[in-house]
DNA sequence: ATTAGGATCAACT
DNA sequence: GTTGATCCTAATA
């Protein structure tokens, strides 16, 4: 054994993220989203994510085609694809695959791990740091992400980056599980399991106890 | 603990 | 005119 390297942040590369959007949602769990804005900065390790992919799934918004709100979609991987729903809500996805071929994994949940005071001024109502960035809208209202952010570069390492996963995690002396199950909230597709989640994690959301859940894997550490 | 309804609007039919 | 990749509050058990 040699002497453990420091755990620096590492910027996420873009190669990590060019691949299917399976792998690129195992790669995303554990990975921190950063953003460093004038009101401070906030960190937030993702916990949950569900990927979408393109013409073959009727619950991704690149199902019909290209239209100005999902371009982003359709661009190099690594960018960020920012909507808005319910009338008061954005949510924001990791765009994957190559240029040309749609492709995203939505970031669900995480960790907020820095800036817990900026992060809990933005989400007055959480009632608990475990609430703060406990789905997709709060993950985006924790951060403070909007359409501004729509199409950013989350590997140039500017305001809104993403290190990747620096440890490997363990909880109880044993590592981490991702867990899949369906996806939340989409009416169409029901039965692919495209949602991928840390096992047991308390920042995750809607858990349902009477929903089918399948082992898939660990937390990767990219190596690119 | 679980459920139902409302808020609020851009994109799309 | 309808529909959401949601969240919050209030009501019920």
């Amino acid at each position: 054994m040699h002497a453990v390297p420091p755990l620096l942040p590492r910027l996420l590369p873009r190669d990590a993220l060019a691949v299917d959007v399976l792998d690129a949602a195992r790669t995303l769990l554990g990975s921190v989203l950063v953003a460093s804005t004038t009101d401070g900065e906030v960190a937030v390790r993702l916990v949950e994510v569900e990927a979408y992919r393109g013409a073959d799934d009727p619950a991704s918004h690149s199902y019909r085609g290209r239209t100005p709100r999902n371009a982003v979609m359709w661009g190099p991987a690594g960018h960020l694809y920012v909507y808005f729903v319910y009338g008061m809500h954005y949510c924001a996805n990791v765009v994957c695959l190559t240029d040309g071929v749609p492709g995203a994994v939505l970031l669900r949940a995480g960790e907020v791990i820095g800036g817990l005071d900026a992060a809990r001024h933005r989400r007055p109502t959480a009632r608990a740091d475990a609430e703060l960035a406990r789905g997709p809208a709060r993950l985006c209202a924790a951060l403070d992400v909007t359409r501004q952010f729509d199409g950013w570069d989350l590997t140039a390492g500017r305001e809104l980056w993403i290190a990747a996963d620096a440890e490997d995690h363990e909880q109880n002396g044993t590592p981490l599980r991702i867990v899949r199950s369906r996806r939340i909230g989409v009416t169409s597709a029901h039965h692919r399991l495209l949602r991928f989640f840390i096992a047991g994690s308390p920042y995750v959301s809607g858990w349902r106890s009477a929903w089918k859940v399948v082992p898939s894997g660990s937390p990767r550490r990219s190596t690119t």
